[in-house]
Order: C-alpha cells, then structure tokens, then sequence
DNA sequence: TCACAAGTGGAATATACGTTCAAAAAAAAG
DNA sequence: CTTTTTTTTGAACGTATATTCCACTTGTGA
C-alpha cells in the first residue's frame, strides 16, 4: 500500500486537479509546499474516517452512477477496502480499478492508497475503541445514551444465544406448518406486541400469505370472532400484563377448532393454556423497560419459514 | 498482498523447503495435490491467530538472533504486520525484508504474503467465531425453521456486534438531545420502518413523552407538516427502497427549521441530507429479507435515554 | 436531431512489491 | 586454528500494483 506518496507521477496529477479550484500562485505555494514537506496532506483531505463518510453522503447526491456503486461498496465493506487491492475491490463492487481510483479522486484524495489509509486507520482504531467502549459500559452507570444502547447491546445478544440454546425447534416446527397451512393468517397483538405483528402483517403480505391484522379500537375485538373460518390460523403475540381481551379473544377461537399460535414471554402466561402452540421468548431488559431484539428475530424467521413453506406447497 | 500464491517460483521454493521434512515419494505425492488444488493449504499452517501465536512461542526457543527480533515484533505490533509492506515491517523492525519472509517461512508459511493473511483475519476480527458458525449452520439443514431460526439469531448477534462496534456515539447523543428537547416528539414510517415507530409510540407514551404518530391513509400526509411547531422534533425511520413520500415529508419538516432525526440503513439515504441527525443500522438479512432485531436494540435505546433525560429536565 | 459535455472502460505504464539467490559473516564442530 | 554448518545480507528479479491516458459511450441542453 501507500504506492503512490513518493512517486512524481502522482503529484503531478493531484495539482492538475486542484488547478481547477486554486488560483495559480496558490498552486505555486502548494508545490513549494510539498517539496518542503512530502508528509503535509491537503487542505481538502477527509482527515478520518467519519468525515470520510460524511463526504461520501454529501457527494453521493450528485455522483454518477460508477462512483455511486463505489460510494455503496465502500460504505457496505470498509474492511475490504482497508486490506484489499484495487483489483479485488473493484471485480467485488463491479467496476473498473480506474473507477475506484476516480471515486478517491472524487472525494478529494490523490489516489486510491489515500483514501485506502483512512479505511485502515479506522480498521485499527476500533479494535482498541471497541474494548474501551465495553469497559466503560461495564464499570459506569448507566446514564449516557452510549452506555444504555451498549447495554442493551450486550443484553441482546446474550438473549438471541438464549434463544438458540434453549429455544423449542419442534414447537417452533409445528407452528409454521399450522401457519403456513392456513388459508388466511390473523395476527392479533396490542401494546409491546403490536410492533411485532404488524411487521409480520408487512413482511408476510410482501411474499404473498394472507393475512389480517386485528386493530383493537374499541370493545368491538370479540365480534370478529365469527370472521375466523375453521381452515384458518391465528397467530398472538402478547407480553406481561396480558390484556384480558386478547386472551379472552384467543380462547373463543381455540374453542372453536382454530389453530392457535401464541408468541408470549412465558409458559405460565395465560395465553399458553389456550393455544395449540407456544413460542417462548426471553427479552433483554433494562430496569423496566424491555426491547423487541430477540422477539423481531424470531418474528422475522417466523416469516421466512412460512414464506418457504407456502411457495413449497404451492409449488407441487 | 498475496502476490506470490499463484507464482510459480515460490511453490518450487515451498517444495525446495518441505524436502527437508518429508520424504521424496510424500514430496512428489504434495506437488500433485498442488496441482490438483492450488487453494489447498499445507498441513503446517497454522489457520489463525491464536494457533500462529502459539507455533511463535514454542518456536521462539530455538530461533537465531534476527528470527527472534521479528517474533518480538510481530506479536508486538500485529496491526503493522497486518498492514505494512516487507520494507516498513523490515525497517521498523530492524531487520532486512528477506528476514520477514524468512520468518514466515520458519513458521511454515510459503513467504511473507501468507502470514500477513493470518494478521489481517485476526485485525478485522470475528472471522473464526461468526462466519464459521454461519457456514456450519448453512451447510447443515438448508430449510427447516430451525435452521432458519439460527441463521437470523446468528446474524442478528453479529450485527449487534458491529453496532457496538461502530456506532455513532455521538450523533446518538445528539439525537436524545433534539428528542428530549422537543415539546412533541412526531414518529414517521412507513413499511418495514412502521413497527419500529409504532414501538416507539408506545414505549414514549408510556413513559409520559407526548408523541404523535403520523399515520399514512392516503396523500394527506404532506398537509400534516404544518402542525408541526418549532418547538417540536420529527422522528422518521426509513430503508432501502426509501418512500419518496417520507423523504419529502422529512424535507418539509428539516425545511422549516424543526430538528429531524432519522433511523436509516445508510449514510447514503436521501434522508441523510435532510435530517440534523442520522442514525445509521446495519440489519441482518438472509436472502432478500431483513430482520429488524438490531434496529429494535436501537429503538429501545433511545427511548429509554429520552426518558431519562426527560425525568432529569422535568425534576430540575 | 445535433453538438457538446460528462462519464466510463480498458489497455499502457512506471514502480514498488515480495521473493529469491549467492556471497559473506557468524557460529558450531572437529 | 581449521573446517563445516548455519545464518545473514543485500542486490537482482519477475510480477502484481496503482495510476494514467485516450478512445468510446452515455447523458444533456439547444
């Protein structure tokens, strides 16, 4: 790396391209100045790699379409510009190697190794940033937004291994094929857990599954009960202080013959007795506030296997 | 880098190098393997980091003067060797370059561009431990809701790994601020981003934050705008195919001075250019589908560090 | 539709790179 | 001390590299 400082070809080229912005003394006064000094970078030089990314996002609006790709490439894998060579990179993010030299050029570097540098000093840099950061999550209390995210974080992942150690396969099993063997999917859920089935409403509707998203406004919830036919499913998600309507209204379907697939915190919710299948989900908590992470993975495969399993039957 | 693996000095070198070793007829048995495979490795490479060090340790025992010289270096400054060219290493290390590659050569490497994998495979981290894990899941079961299930948990872990990473501190912080400020919080999203403001909403509301959740039934949204005081903060969530709609509305609202903060999946999303703040999430994402567990771990975030500063403003 | 500009692709180029090799130096064995 | 083996050196080498340049294509305003 770093090919081009030394060589005579490539400054010549650089003060070629800042002719067009600086008057011609001022050009003299840069030549004088990098002779003077081969290590003094340009005024116009993103320094790290936050402003890097800032141009790029600035830039991007009025970039053509090559460089575009590059700007996506570069911001999607930075590891792989820090260590890769142009020819890699560019056969990669599908463009020329002269195109990525033009993208640097672009954003204000003499050349591709220029900007390569930013990529590896911020390859390095977060190494060591990364493990200051978590042991300043550990030891503080938890009061400033990055130690609060940095908790949840850390929570999170913790609960998304829980969920692949313990989690129930065959309940899991199960549930997509009542799901998937539905002719329509209702999805009932309020507070915490209406996030949850609306993203399945959204995501199930994008591959083509039907499906009927139960608004609750009003008392009016148990009347629609009658609209679930038998070759139907419902899917019910809910969190710890289970709303009585919602278990009331999943009991009256179960009563009558409907496939039931709960998503809930624990086996000892109410809503557990009046299911056909139960998905049990532990969630990262903070004090009395708990997120959504492991629920929304589970949600999301959830989708993509009764996705799958629909385009299969269909199929054949 | 790797500049000598497809050359064909180096492997009658490698070859010149094992006949010390091995007997002839193994020798000759190792060229056809060569042959047959050029991306085979040799048994005697240590695959990762951890292994590499160990071989350095053991090895350093019965090392000359200048080998030993570049063991202390090398595992004194990996990010160098990782990064630096033979003749910087070298020079930094004060030996010749030809001792570097005689150094990996020692270590059971074909020359130095081998090693220097090694390095930079340990610089970027989470090489063994995620993508390893990933492959195993993939080549296992390809379609069960099990394996779907542990692709998504192990992907989402990652991707929470990366927003510890390199995550925007302080553009997080930033964003509490203009939240917490606001005398209304207004939530905009639509598609996938809905759920995420829908969570939002209710986690806010909960905590006793006036929020208005800015609902999308039809083309009256743009009239909403003028609601908005000066006084008050927008939220919008937005991913990749970015709603046209939503951009302009954020525009609108930016355009009018109110402070914008936006959740996106990019810095080179529209609604960069027209937020004070961006908040930028990797997602994972298996196929075309793209889970929302990370952005959920954000979302949670700021809604609790809204309230707390919230309590704190409000008590003081 | 034409002219003009902007952008792109790909071969050409100089060079910095990893690697090799033979001679010199140092260390070990006799 | 001499011989033999091991280690180091530094120049030479072929190659892969970043970069440049120009013909070609694409987009744009009259």
């Amino acid at each position: 790396m770093d090919r081009a400082r030394f060589s005579g070809p490539a400054s010549v080229e650089s003060i070629k391209f800042y002719r067009t912005y600086i008057a011609n003394f001022q050009v003299l006064e840069y030549i004088f100045f990098m002779t003077q000094n081969s290590e003094a970078i340009s005024p116009d030089i993103p320094p790290d790699y936050e402003s890097l990314k800032a141009r790029i996002s600035t830039l991007s609006g009025s970039m053509p379409k090559r460089l575009l790709q590059c700007a996506r490439y570069a911001l999607a894998n930075p590891d792989k510009i820090a260590l890769g060579t142009t020819a890699e990179i560019a056969s990669a993010a599908d463009v020329q190697p002269s195109t990525l030299v033009r993208f640097a050029q672009t954003l204000g570097f003499d050349g591709f190794s220029q900007m390569q540098q930013i990529f590896q000093g911020h390859l390095v840099g977060r190494n060591s940033e990364y493990t200051e950061r978590l042991t300043k999550i550990r030891e503080s209390g938890a009061n400033t937004p990055g130690s609060i995210l940095g908790n949840f974080a850390e929570r999170s992942k913790q609960a998304l291994d829980d969920l692949l150690h313990q989690f129930d396969t065959v309940a899991l099993e199960r549930s997509i094929e009542a799901l998937s063997g539905a002719e329509n999917i209702h999805l009932l859920g309020l507070r915490r857990a209406y996030p949850v089935v609306s993203y399945l409403h959204y995501t199930l509707g994008k591959m083509g599954v039907r499906t009927n998203l139960l608004e609750y406004t009003g008392g009016i919830l148990e009347d629609r009960v009658q609209f679930i036919s038998e070759n139907d499913a419902l899917f019910v998600a809910t969190f710890n202080p289970y709303s009585p309507d919602v278990v009331e209204f999943a009991s009256k379907t179960f009563g009558r013959g409907v496939p039931v697939v709960s998503l809930t915190d624990s086996v000892l919710s109410p809503i557990a007795r009046v299911s056909s299948t139960v998905l049990e989900v532990n969630e990262a908590e903070h004090g009395a506030f708990r997120s959504l992470s492991t629920t929304m993975c589970l949600a999301t495969s959830i989708a993509v296997a009764v996705g799958d399993a629909r385009k299969w039957t269909s199929l054949s």
